[in-house]
DNA sequence: GTCTATACCCTGATAGAC
DNA sequence: GTCTATCAGGGTATAGAC
């Protein structure tokens, strides 16, 4: 998994993964018939922990379902700055490499990226009375799941964060209608981040 | 270009260039030092034809600003069709492929973007009276490539394009706000797209 | 400038003893 | 199940005649 995320799938060796993992040949080979085995194994461990590694600890301080959204995005700004940029988003790191991808490849690649969505959407859909009328939770979660790929992969690129924080910054605009008539706004408290 | 923007930097081989061009080794050699040196001239072709190649025919029969976003956005749609979701944006492609960056290989995938980017901050500036007040022209731009480089990747993933139609008819609610109280709004004129 | 031939290394994967 | 040794192939890049 660190390998991949850190230096792609392809410029990944056996070898790398052997010595890093402190294995021999034969043991990794007794256990996956080939590499690319071990990217579905990797992938599906994206997918079964989304809950434990990426969420829970996005979402443990945070109550609020638009704060988090917007918790969740910073778990991949706290990530570009600790990783000095060069890591990202995983999962699309994988989705723009592999070109002629296999089904398998392809089908965890969309489990990956419909379960991140769907938990956005969650978010959103609790927020409802929030957002304007015409918002629909699910497309709108596709909208943040572009920007967050978008957004991580246009950081690394420039080394900054600013491309970043201007997209969140642009979501905010977009998720916190100016005026909602004929609704309660909430209630524009001190220091809610 | 093609082989690129079809298999991506690492896997397309030298021998599968000098078939597709029908060179031999010496000749490619005695222009370019060696392979990434064909990347960058490759990145270097992007952005001087960024005119001639992708905005010119995206906006020869368009005019208004809003609009020309959308056509811009539009030929992604159309590539992603026309290539049965094979290609997406080759630059996205080597920022997410190409994990440590050589700073020459960088510096070229930040100058693509950020023509990109100001041709459609372009476009904002020149809309600015029919968008909200808050609007930041480049902000707005950096956030309309980031939907694109990211509403792509999940089409080409998901094989449909479902997810990049959702994205840009939720850009077009944000673009064009619902009610802009003392201005005039744009004439609802028929036919416009 | 272009040709053919090839060096040399690293790749994914396997063999077979233990 | 794990070890060492190794295979066969493809990778980038070079040599040197023409």
């Amino acid at each position: 998994m660190e390998l991949f995320a850190a230096r792609g799938y392809h410029s990944t060796s056996i070898a790398d993964i052997l010595r890093a993992a402190g294995a021999n040949s034969g043991s990794l080979y007794h256990y996956f018939p080939g590499k690319q085995d071990l990217l579905l194994a990797v992938l599906d461990t994206y997918h079964e922990g989304i809950d434990e590694m990426l969420l829970g600890p996005a979402w443990q301080d945070v109550d609020d379902p638009i704060d988090r959204v917007f918790a969740l995005l910073g778990k991949y700004r706290e990530l570009l700055i600790t990783s000095d940029f060069f890591l990202g988003c995983p999962i699309g790191d994988i989705a723009l490499e592999v070109h002629e991808p296999d089904p398998a490849v392809r089908e965890r690649l969309m489990a990956n990226f419909t379960a991140w969505q769907g938990a956005v959407a969650r978010c959103l859909e609790a927020a409802a009375p929030r957002l304007a009328d015409e918002a629909d939770a699910e497309s709108l979660a596709t909208l943040v799941l572009a920007l967050m790929e978008g957004g991580v992969m246009l950081s690394r690129t420039y080394r900054s964060t600013e491309p970043f924080d201007r997209i969140v910054a642009e979501l905010r605009r977009l998720l916190t209608p100016s005026s909602k008539p004929g609704r309660v706004q909430r209630t524009p408290g001190p220091a809610r981040r």
